[in-house]
DNA sequence: CCAAAAGTGTTTGACTTACACCCATGC
DNA sequence: GCATGGGTGTAAGTCAAACACTTTTGG
């Protein structure tokens, strides 16, 4: 049985993939294997399948265009104008991906067409995607403020001005490092290493890792390590 | 030209539709006027239509099955199991609708088979929409933790104790009124009236509106009418 | 005049900011 | 020994919480 007169349509999956590498935020885009727009950059995108979720299709997706595994993937937002795609009807169902940049980049760009773009570097792209990037980047914006999701984009081990780069390039302000380090140290997110990185200092900057627990139990707790204004 | 060995399937809007009498919060639902779980309550839903967006059908299935026109309307999350619906394969895109119930309650209640639940008494719902139900009340427990959304559930005129109320029946919780006044008023949201309502006081309660200016334009911002814990 | 809800004022303490200053080390 | 980034300490200011108290008015 099936309901009657109903019109059936295409479902996508399309995910705005986002990194950073140190200075920058990055995007990964692909170039189109298929009409229309074949070549044209493109989200990592493609149809739900019969028996998948649609997180399943995220996942896998992900894994098939870039053979990225376990990272973290949130669904965003659902488009849906009639004529978004002009071949025919398409729902396209967004996520959004953050991944550590380093431990993925050989890896991406040795076998598969995709390659990162900064998010003010970003070329055409096919359909509505501009539009799901900004999207996603307003959500980004606003989840960081509130939450320490930004650790899904660090390494393992980070120092903590590292930690302040990556939030003053999301939020395009200065941080007081002082004040800063105070209040993600009180927040008992961070695991003190006893290495340091002397890349950036002579004095070297302290190694943290990331308190898995505490991050998990407190994540959806609000923390304020941005300044007021 | 159509894509080629891809499945098609239908794609359905779902409304959570909250609402606030004075002492609860109440969802609107709907008997089901198709197989199967014909009769059964469900959310307001039905599928996208051939040249509609997903916030198009969204409104139209709104006034539709409840004569409610431009209220608060936002997209919620997109639900894809593939069995969700037995028919047939249905993705479901939700959306969670804030009404004042007053101004509304006659129409719904004569016009269409809909009706409000407490939502503490919720009749057994079909496929995943009790799963729905639930991510909106997070989803608006977090956002009235941050934004003035609540002001979308009360009448044009309202006092500050039921605004107090209706904080305290979300978060279940209770709320200082001395300092959820002082946060309120100095917050620029409110134009006070000069008359009073004294259905609950002898005193009587000053009435205030919603100056819809500021509410629009610091929406965004982040409003603290809370207390920490 | 009293009960009961509405509303005002004040103290306390926690948290943020701003900023002076010290530390470590490669050159 | 000095320049450079890393990190600590502290005083001043701001804001929310707690709570005692006054106002209003119907019965």
């Amino acid at each position: 049985m099936k309901y009657s007169n109903q019109e059936r349509m295409l479902v996508a999956v399309d995910s705005i993939i986002i990194g950073f590498d140190g200075n920058e935020y990055k995007i990964l885009l692909i170039q189109r294997g298929f009409a229309p727009e074949k070549e044209k950059w493109s989200l990592m995108g493609g149809f739900v399948q019969k028996n998948e979720s649609l997180d399943d299709a995220a996942s896998r997706i992900l894994d098939q265009l870039t053979g990225l595994k376990n990272v973290y993937l949130e669904q965003l937002h659902s488009f849906g104008k009639p004529n978004r795609d002009p071949i025919e009807r398409v729902i396209a169902v967004t996520y959004m991906a953050l991944i550590d940049i380093q431990q993925y980049e050989q890896q991406i760009n040795n076998d598969f067409h995709a390659r990162w773009f900064p998010i003010n570097q970003l070329p055409k792209l096919i359909f509505d995607h501009e539009e799901m990037i900004d999207m996603a980047l307003m959500k980004l914006r606003y989840k960081a403020t509130l939450h320490p999701v930004l650790f899904e984009l660090l390494p393992d081990k980070f120092t903590i001005p590292q930690l302040i780069t990556m939030y003053e390039g999301l939020f395009a302000t200065e941080i007081d490092k002082r004040n800063f380090s105070r209040k993600i140290l009180s927040s008992d997110l961070l695991i003190k290493e006893n290495e340091k990185d002397k890349s950036s200092s002579k004095r070297g900057a302290f190694y943290f890792r990331l308190n898995r627990e505490t991050y998990k139990k407190n994540f959806q707790r609000i923390h304020n390590f941005l300044p007021k204004n």
